[in-house]
DNA sequence: CCAATGAATGCAACCGGTTCCATCAAGAGG
DNA sequence: CCTCTTGATGGAACCGGTTGCATTCATTGG
């Protein structure tokens, strides 16, 4: 018996004295081969370390099980900027993995409008995930428009209909605000996302709320936006800085730009928290290991991740549209 | 001319008035068609946006044009321990999409041993890029005795053929220690990857080597072993202080445990650089931002990932077997 | 005892490409 | 003018699966 031989499935049906049809239905369990004759396939094909040819089953079946993760890294290469990407693609793997969907990592020029077909049209993906944030509605907009099955992480825009999972950036916005304020800090400043975006209006309206609540002014000298990337977090900290140097506490929206902050905090003479509390955004494994270690809004990204993964599956087999928000909580670590 | 009813090439040959082979050869520029066939052809495919179906070109010409990037997460998620990774993927994808391939992303468990047939022998992949440095010589071994075709970061086993990619890690243990010997530092430590790997032992010949040309002794309980990740390099870092509370410096095998050694000096009330000095390796795009911004031999990983891309296609096409070694550099930062 | 029923299996078409080989028309050479 | 060559194209098999429909055979009810 040599086992080189053996590699399709009329090899197999050959030596089991079957059709390949038989074997095809043996292979996938169905109920229409009776049990013996199943039990023979299968013990032929385990010991002939058998393994369907996927493009084949792929063309009859018409679908790749195969889903991409659409990203595109924030500067030429990724770099740690791209951490939230690598922590929610490392949840989409496992996830995918676990529906028995592979994953294809696609690089996409904001400014290409093709991608799409050609890896839907091609049949070799069945699905995208979307993460990367610019021109993410622009994109939302195409995919719809071509019928293309997807999910977002992110707000769906209202009166559209696709499956997104997201944060609960209210009560993060809100969590976060409350925790600086319950520490006694008076001048809590926001420094947001890249301005507009819905997730960013969320964790304002979340940290209005709760300034209010508390009967503290919301000034809007205190109030600056980035597009989540360390450069621009400093960046902007500085600014914040020079409009209302007395302030005593900064929101941001993500651990990266709250690690940048918190050097250009410390650059100028300052220290955390005891001058200036920060309170960051995601809770990435970075976060615990800064200096201070950063308190911040866990986002459970891995879990958004398998999520993602999961719902789009969902999508696939049953065509229900999911729009799931996942629970954040706050972590308190040393830096406010 | 409704082109949702062309998506095959039959439909493309109807309507140019030719059989679906000439339609065939046209699309994959073959000579053997006429150039006004070819043309007119092109026209019809081109303006009815026409995408080949890659599962058919997958069955018929047995190739996948799919690579899968084989990494295992260092925890149970991806994490900023894992950025070295998420570099070298860039890289990795940009030269695959270069070359008209495809990347995929598998998580092996480092005891699956199922994992290269069940990609292989389905025809899903191509091929493998393996990162992984835990069982990464097993690995390597499973893949040579199987006949598959990958490269792997990282130094070859002697006597065994397959391709590589791997920085110059003799005269990047040179360059570090050469360097921090001119900054006047007399008692310089060796923080390793992991023990047993070639490129650990070459960074310390050059470490060996530049403190003997300096004629400075090199001392056993100045060397320590993690394996590359920041927990291990704080762990690591904390026995050196231990059994050499004295030392001046110390060379670190990569910028995530150099990171972490910084925080337990810092700890102990030294000062980077001014009591310790600490030069990493990599140069990750991290290693710019750490605070001191960090003084590092630079791999330029992307590149490196781009070369494992280019070069395994290369294996692919024409059975090439290539060894290659990429420079480093030394970047002068702030912590040493 | 025979027809109807249903379970198990086989046949053949199909998924959408690629490519070997045959065919055919036009031009070249004798 | 006829054969030979050459270039362009078509026909059909093939890649390796899935599945609708036909077939076979044993069982069961009338």
């Amino acid at each position: 018996m040599n086992s080189e031989t053996v590699r399709t499935i009329s090899d197999i049906a050959r030596l089991a004295g079957v059709s390949k049809s038989t074997v095809s239905r043996a292979l996938s369990d169905s109920p229409l081969v009776a049990d013996d004759t199943k039990e023979r396939i299968l013990a032929i094909a385990r010991q002939h370390r058998f393994q369907v040819n996927a493009p084949a089953r792929r063309l009859s079946l018409r679908q790749s099980r195969t889903i991409a993760f659409v990203t595109h890294a924030y500067h030429k290469d990724f770099s740690w900027a791209d951490l939230f990407g690598l922590e929610i693609l490392g949840g989409i793997t496992r996830g995918l993995h676990e529906s028995g969907y592979d994953t294809l990592v696609l690089h996409v020029d904001p400014k290409d409008t093709k991608w799409a077909r050609q890896y839907l049209d091609t049949g070799r993906v069945d699905g995208f995930i979307l993460q990367t944030s610019a021109r993410k509605q622009y994109h939302v907009k195409t995919l719809l428009e071509m019928g293309a099955p997807f999910i977002v992480w992110g707000f769906p825009q209202p009166g559209q209909s696709y499956c997104s999972v997201i944060g609960d950036d209210l009560t993060g916005g809100r969590l976060a605000t409350e925790h600086l304020i319950r520490a006694g800090r008076k001048r809590i400043a926001f420094l947001g996302g890249s301005p507009g975006e819905p997730e960013v209006k969320h964790r304002y309206a979340g940290y209005d709320a709760a300034l209010r609540d508390a009967g503290q002014d919301v000034n809007r000298e205190m109030v600056g936006y980035g597009d989540y990337s360390d450069t621009s977090g400093a960046a902007v900290m500085r600014t914040l800085l020079e409009r209302a140097p007395d302030l005593d506490a900064v929101f941001v929206n993500s651990d990266l730009m709250a690690i940048a902050a918190m050097n250009v905090i410390r650059e100028g003479g300052c220290c955390v928290p005891d001058d200036v509390a920060v309170v960051g955004y995601d809770d990435l494994s970075i976060a615990a290991h800064s200096n201070p270690p950063l308190t911040t809004v866990r986002q459970n990204v891995p879990e958004a991740g398998r999520l993602l993964a999961r719902n789009l599956v969902e999508y696939l087999r049953t065509g229900m549209v999911t729009n799931v928000t996942v629970p954040v909580e706050l972590v308190v670590r040393e830096s406010g």
